[in-house]
DNA sequence: CGCTTTTGACCCGCGC
DNA sequence: GCGCGGGTCAAAAGCG
């Protein structure tokens, strides 16, 4: 269940972008040049005043970074638990139409790290349904990039689906296909996949109930070297968009482990960490309150310095 | 031949 | 009660 603190290092190399780097260490090389040669010794001193002073804000900053997954973590738990005091309330699954029409696509971009979470219900809609309306089976929606081209509604997760229908809906020109697992009846879980109505380049798949079952690729892979990108046990890509923050799991490339109950510290290879850091200060520096924070903080910096260089 | 996919028919809840 | 629309069934077709 934990995942980003329990394996993703959180000891940040924030040399991650070489040329980022060495542009910022250019400008200060360039302006030291500038005081003219016969402060060549200075400012080598300088620059390891500098490189203390990085090293030194490297360190702040995996702090900060460790206490946010600490955070994560913390409130992830609190989650699962109040999911799991819901669930048990849960009745046995029913036929009854799912309230799932009122939750249009704008409104989710909650994705399950572990593949399971409730609907994503506004305070709102509760008001108006019924409760046991809102208590329902799992159900969870997972956004997957795919080609436009790409007609099959197909979502390669690791589970096997049988297909079992399809039917155009009406607020959406796509196709709605809907899945079975292929341990059905054994296994209960169903999906219907959809293109978003908003970016016809997205896939929209929902789960509805929880495997049973281990996951297939569980069994089958500890076989070659693991391409793909996984947080945790998922691939994903994080984003932060108008309306919030947005994971967007990339399940195409399969071979990952979706089941996080039994994800284990893995072997990240350097460039799994290079992109999770990558995708980390992305959504940061995405985030206005955080670039402004961070403005401000180095023009602080600077001006600390200044004063500080001048005396 | 057996499994999967396709697709029209059917079921059923909901709103009017 | 009726029509609408989402969800499911099941026979036929496709495929390896």
């Amino acid at each position: 269940m934990d995942y980003s603190s329990s394996w993703v290092d959180t000891s940040l190399d924030l040399n991650i972008n070489p040329r980022q780097r060495i542009g910022v260490k250019k400008d200060f090389v360039t302006n030291f040049m500038d005081l003219g040669n016969k402060q060549e010794v200075q400012s080598s001193g300088a620059l390891l005043e500098e490189l203390k002073r990085v090293s030194a804000e490297n360190k702040k900053l995996t702090e900060m970074l460790t206490v946010m997954c600490e955070n994560y973590n913390a409130l992830k738990t609190q989650l699962v638990d109040y999911m799991n005091k819901n669930r048990d309330k849960e009745p046995s699954p029913s036929r009854k139409r799912k309230s799932e029409s009122s939750n249009t696509n704008t409104n989710n971009n909650t994705i399950p790290m572990t593949g399971n979470s409730e609907s994503s219900s506004t305070d709102e809609e509760s008001c108006k349904k019924p409760r046991e309306e809102v208590i329902k089976a799992k159900i969870s929606r997972v956004y997957v990039k795919s080609e436009p081209s790409d007609t099959t509604l197909v979502v390669k997760d690791g589970y096997q689906w049988r297909k079992y229908g399809q039917k155009v809906t009406r607020d959406n020109p796509s196709p709605r296909a809907y899945f079975k697992c292929s341990f059905a009846p054994a296994c209960p879980v169903k999906k219907k996949v959809q293109r978003s109505i908003e970016d016809q380049s997205v896939l929209v798949a929902t789960y509805e109930g929880e495997h049973n079952h281990p996951h297939p690729s569980q069994m089958e892979t500890t076989s070659g070297g693991s391409r793909s990108l996984t947080l945790g046990s998922v691939p994903c890509s994080a984003s932060l968009g108008s309306s919030g923050p947005t994971i967007t799991l990339d399940l195409t490339k399969s071979k990952s482990n979706i089941d996080a109950t039994n994800s284990k510290p893995r072997t990240e290879t350097p460039q799994v960490r290079q992109f999770l850091v990558e995708q980390m200060a992305s959504s940061l520096t995405k985030d206005p309150t955080f670039t402004a924070a961070l403005a401000a903080a180095i023009s602080g910096r600077m001006l600390q310095q200044n004063h500080t260089e001048k005396w």
